[in-house]
DNA sequence: ACTTTCTTTTACGTAAAAGTCAATTTATTG
DNA sequence: CAATAAATTGACTTTTACGTAAAAGAAAGT
């Protein structure tokens, strides 16, 4: 039942670098625990990482990133801080939408793309 | 019927600055004219500045965008440089669809911590 | 015990994407 | 036409997100 998980063992399920995961820590992103010095991941922080790269593929940045985990973290107690937690939730929901129909455009601009290729491709077939 | 735009009615439009503009010249990502020094630009070259601004929501990096930029520059006339053109458009495709499962899978945890907040913010009304 | 492999910290380096500043030019307008 | 505003280039700076190298401690196989 593989407890822990070492850092090379997650570099290379991810792809990235140990100075990355460190850079991560670092930033206060995850909190592994140490066996003297040496880290050792759980499979929240392993979790974490996901959300991480996920949020790095979508272009937001490590504080973007940071708010985002926060948000993670759950609905705290107090009405207030409830109710920043909504905005920012929302605000979150805003940009995500924008990227969603900037993703949208973009892959009907390739459509376009992709049928004037093989229109042409069909008029080189016989030989315009 | 405002044949051209200056740089400043563009940046005000984009909300970025004249730096900005140049940097993407300097790029070669866009070509406005030249009245003397100052540049004049047309509405290919606003589309174009559109486009550039919505990779960069989307993280594409300026090497990307000039990518996708040079794909929009429509289908090539010989039979290899067709093919080559919709293999480029497929890799692209395929790192929006991507963007977008990453996309849908944040809006759906951020779904999960507003129930959680609503929820909470229920318990609190009822007086927990 | 020895070697290899992993891991650590510290510190400096770097590429991308602009921002900022200074010194000019050009354009406009009272 | 002098003044002011807007635009230019060029150089330097900044921020982000790591990369890389050095030096050394720890673990594991042979």
């Amino acid at each position: 039942m593989h407890k822990y998980f070492s850092i090379t063992e997650l570099t290379r399920e991810f792809g990235v670098s140990t100075r990355t995961l460190r850079f991560y820590e670092d930033e206060g992103l995850i909190h592994p625990e140490r066996r003297g010095r040496t880290r050792l991941f759980r499979s929240a922080d392993r979790h974490l990482i996901k959300e991480i790269l996920r949020g790095r593929r979508l272009g937001f940045t490590i504080n973007e990133i940071r708010e985002i985990i926060e948000i993670y973290k759950g609905p705290p107690g107090e009405l207030g801080q409830l109710q920043l937690m909504m905005t920012r939730v929302a605000e979150k929901r805003k940009q995500l939408n924008q990227k969603r129909q900037d993703i949208e455009d973009t892959l009907s601009e390739l459509d376009h793309v992709d049928e004037a290729c093989l229109a042409r491709l069909a008029e080189l077939r016989v030989g315009s």
